[in-house]
DNA sequence: CAGATTTCAGATCATCTGTTCGTTTTGTCT
DNA sequence: AGACAAAACGAACAGATGATCTGAAATCTG
């Protein structure tokens, strides 16, 4: 197979730029201007051969009817997708992720499948709002992976909800007769003592992901 | 906020479905087309509603300028998997991943590919043994992900390996003359000064992923 | 019910955008 | 240099597509 040419392969890269850019295909013109080519037919004519060579596909007479071949998205065997839904922060509740259209989302974020079962069911995920959950060494912008869930093991670690304090904290869980004690993740810190029936749970934590930058 | 009109959630979901099918928005004519409205007009007069909340963008005078908000990008790969090769401890210098055979790979973990360009080349993933990073909200048993680099950018947070003490930490790095200041991820903490000849950049925290049971 | 507001229709216009065709330039070989 | 093909060009065309205007129907509100 012979190699491309220059230009093509600018045009190639230019797509997959653009497509980065934006969600929606560039047009033969955009792609003309921004490759400095004079006319729209050098770039049809290019486009010609990159489909030619099965690099790209062309749905003709549609507008921005480009499309790159080989990013079809393939599900990565792997990972799973969980879905950011909202943010965690002290003073605010968890917003409880079931009536959650698509258009809610803030994001996604992949887990292993170790701490996926499932194929993830079941699983959200909330942006730490804050320092508050520093104690748990969760930094402000970290995402929290959670299963949603009402109870709990001893020693899990779960997002509570605190009735009379009226806020959110993520801390390991004991229930010692009708008083819970939560303890939080830094050792060098003390735990909480508070009446069994001023905690809501509302889910364990699975995984916290930083992404730096 | 009031709730969406049957039409505007049709409108809603078909475009959602045509991205799934192809690798381009519709437009307003396929809409229009495809829910039975007699109107362009009515498709852009909801189509303005959806973007008023925020549900969609759309870019005026570009043909197929619908984005939906909140969706993932087909294109983004999706999690990029990367290797763990070794530990991480205070005591210890960074093992170097070069020379890492299938066998010394402790697993691997998933990232998301914002953080990862070009497919996660360059990266690699420590286990972090023991309490020494804690300043740095990074807790025993959690996996850092690091780009290999031997210098960095003022601010940024990275691996170095300090000669004299012989030990390896993870701190935001700042070159004030030739002495350096290794700042703590964990704000209340103090940071380190030393000659800027003592320290060895190992790489650079792309992200940490703590993983619960 | 009356008025206000939202939603829809139909038609028309302006522009965006892909296609085509004839021509010219460039590169490669003999 | 001459022959030939690949690549680039410029203009013109036509279909694709978004914007807008006017008015009517449906829905809501008091």
């Amino acid at each position: 197979m012979k190699k491309l040419s220059d230009r093509q392969q600018a045009v190639l890269d230019y797509i997959a730029a653009f497509l980065d850019q934006n969600d929606y295909p560039p047009t033969i013109r955009d792609i003309k201007n921004e490759l400095g080519i004079s006319s729209t037919s050098v770039v049809d004519y290019n486009l010609k051969v990159l489909e030619e060579r099965d690099l790209i596909r062309r749905n003709r007479n549609i507008s921005r009817g480009i499309e790159l071949v080989g990013r079809i998205p393939q599900r990565s065997s792997n990972a799973v997708a969980v879905n950011i839904v909202g943010q965690i922060a002290a003073g605010l509740p968890i917003e409880v992720p079931e009536a959650f259209s698509q258009e809610d989302i803030l994001g996604q974020i992949e887990v292993s499948p170790e701490v996926a079962p499932r194929g993830g069911e079941g699983l959200f995920a909330l942006k730490v709002k804050g320092l508050s959950m520093i104690d748990a060494l969760i930094n402000d912008g970290d995402i929290v992976v959670l299963r949603a869930q009402s109870t709990c093991e001893n020693g899990e670690t779960v997002a509570v909800w605190l009735e009379s304090e009226r806020e959110t904290t993520l801390k390991k869980f004991y229930l010692e007769g009708d008083t819970v004690r939560l303890q939080p993740a830094n050792i060098t810190m003390d735990p909480i003592y508070t009446p069994a029936d001023n905690v809501r749970i509302q889910g364990k934590l699975v995984s916290v992901v930083r992404q730096i930058d």
